[in-house]
DNA sequence: TCGCTCATGTAACATGTTACATGATTAG
DNA sequence: CTAATCATGTAACATGTTACATGAGCGA
């Protein structure tokens, strides 16, 4: 149940709506979480119920400003501190583990894609650095500032690693009737 | 559905039974997609009826090995060129996020672990690729081959990250009453 | 024969998605 | 006044988890 901590999570940095709680996940989503509205304003509901968050501001049309209690702060450290909760689920991932399912051609062109899909998240990346220089630095530990700053090591390496597997996939041409089973 | 791409992408390089892609998954699992038998087993009864995989032996006591059919082939391809098909849900990712929220010894502690986990995986990984060497000489493609190689670029650069991080910690020491939301 | 691992499954529940529904505010 | 965006929600459905249930085979 990370949505919840996550939520918390957001919360502990700035009171804030649903909306803006939606607009934040659409940044995370894309690296570690995913969640749409529909999903986040029931567990608001939920959460409130439960005591880890309470609306603070009640604005026109039923605009609710979150804010996280202390019993919310308390769930929060106690999850980000367990080392129990480890779940991965990423499309993106799974798919490298089944490259060698694809023909040749198909995967050379799915890790040419990907290399360039790298190369395009990262100069995102440094226009968002940039761009939020002012606000990130000051502090280092802002959400996104730490993700995005933990992109700029981690997709380099990954690029490296899809052109060594390129060179992999050249290097070992498929020869006819070797005998894997990886042909269709 | 990345569950059902997962089961095929494994019968396709070799036909097998629920019990052997459950213990599969267990590796998969830690990196890419957590599944587990009670979520398996049904998921190749409805593979079987949608015609995606097929029983090819039955054992001893219900033992059945699968084997992915043409269609079932025909779908994995579709699924690994489809790039509109992401999401991710790591709860480690989220937590890299909101390091923030924590007290600075919390997140120095947090950090300080992370790094020792990434050593471990990195040790554990090598030995990984020194035992099945013999088999994946062969085969640079091999299901986990690919990933592990792909961890091992992957890991010393989320090591550098957490290094750079827990400077940062250091450096910028919380100042009381600094203004920032972070306190408990 | 006792306990472990192999091996498969179901049922109740929790979580997450897609489509639907509604209406306020604001910029042009 | 009109279209886009803001803003919140529900309902039906799909997916995933936990706990329960069963029993075969095998090695000590």
């Amino acid at each position: 149940m990370s949505l919840r901590h996550g939520l918390l999570g957001l919360l502990d940095q700035k009171p804030a709506t649903g909306y803006e709680l939606t607009k934040s996940f659409e940044q995370i989503g894309q690296w570690a979480w995913h969640a749409s509205h529909s999903h986040i304003y029931p567990e608001l509901r939920r959460m409130t119920e439960a005591g880890l968050v309470e609306v603070v501001e009640e604005q026109s049309r039923g605009r609710k400003t979150y804010a996280v209690t202390q019993a919310g702060r308390a769930e929060l450290r106690r999850w980000m501190l367990d080392p129990a909760e480890e779940t991965v689920r990423s499309a993106a991932a799974l798919r490298m583990f089944l490259i060698g399912s694809l023909e040749p051609d198909d995967a050379r062109a799915f890790l040419r894609a990907y290399i360039d899909n790298t190369d395009d998240n990262l100069a995102r990346l440094r226009a968002q650095l940039d761009e939020a220089g002012e606000e990130w630095r000051a502090d280092p530990l802002a959400v996104g500032r730490l993700a995005a700053e933990r992109a700029l090591y981690v997709l380099p390496a990954v690029r490296e690693w899809a052109v060594w597997a390129l060179e992999q996939l050249d290097g070992s041409e498929r020869v006819e009737g070797e005998g894997t089973s990886r042909r269709a």
